[in-house]
DNA sequence: GTAACTTTGTCAAAAACAGTCAAGAAATTT
DNA sequence: AAATTTCTTGACTGTTTTTGACAAAGTTAC
């Protein structure tokens, strides 16, 4: 159950890249790539679709651990996270039915 | 499995009271209200805590439904949604053994 | 010890957010 | 059905958050 910063970097890592390698891919400062893997900075969907490319793995892998991280932050100094997160899955099993 | 504003509303037209009065005890514009009764306005966290007083409701109550609704926004137009749904309440679990 | 790499702090620009106000639509009262 | 009240919406404003660049300090590897 790894962050998405922790994905990147052992992905990174195992091609022995230096993040300005990365960085100047995604076009960006090689600043903010060091902290979109230390998790500190969020990154954007965009990023995530070309950095699954970048290193040919699974869009939908990254995406979940992206998208999930998203959802951890926002929930999490709540101590109601995990019942919101039920509720949360509830409901959007209830929209897709009604595909809204 | 209801939104916020309808909760918000349903309890407020109980009481048979113009938005006017709430808005007034929020210390917003009657506007807002009407925005966050109808899921086109985020209320913020006091805001929530404040209503539960006053409706002399739950607060988990109204914060669970608050927080899923922020959850659902989220997360709503993507297609792995409850993938990263069920990844996050993984990584939830997982952070509260470790008390980060 | 120096060169490459990474991390961190600070700044500016852009985007997102919260709120106000006013005008029109809808509902209610008389 | 006119008048009044309530509700909704759009346009606007100020504030906060986010995003990224840059530079300096800290690491690591040679």
């Amino acid at each position: 159950m790894k962050n998405l910063g922790e994905i990147l970097r052992e992905l990174r890592e195992s091609k022995q890249l230096p993040l300005r390698v990365i960085a100047a891919y995604l076009d960006i400062d090689p600043a903010i790539m060091s902290r979109i893997e230390r998790g500190q900075r969020k990154a954007s969907r965009e990023q995530i679709v070309k950095l699954a490319e970048y290193f040919k793995v699974s869009e939908n892998e990254l995406l979940v651990a992206w998208l999930s991280d998203k959802v951890v932050y926002e929930v999490l100094d709540e101590d109601i996270a995990l019942q919101a997160l039920k509720v949360a899955e509830e409901k959007v099993k209830y929209n897709k039915t009604r595909k809204i």
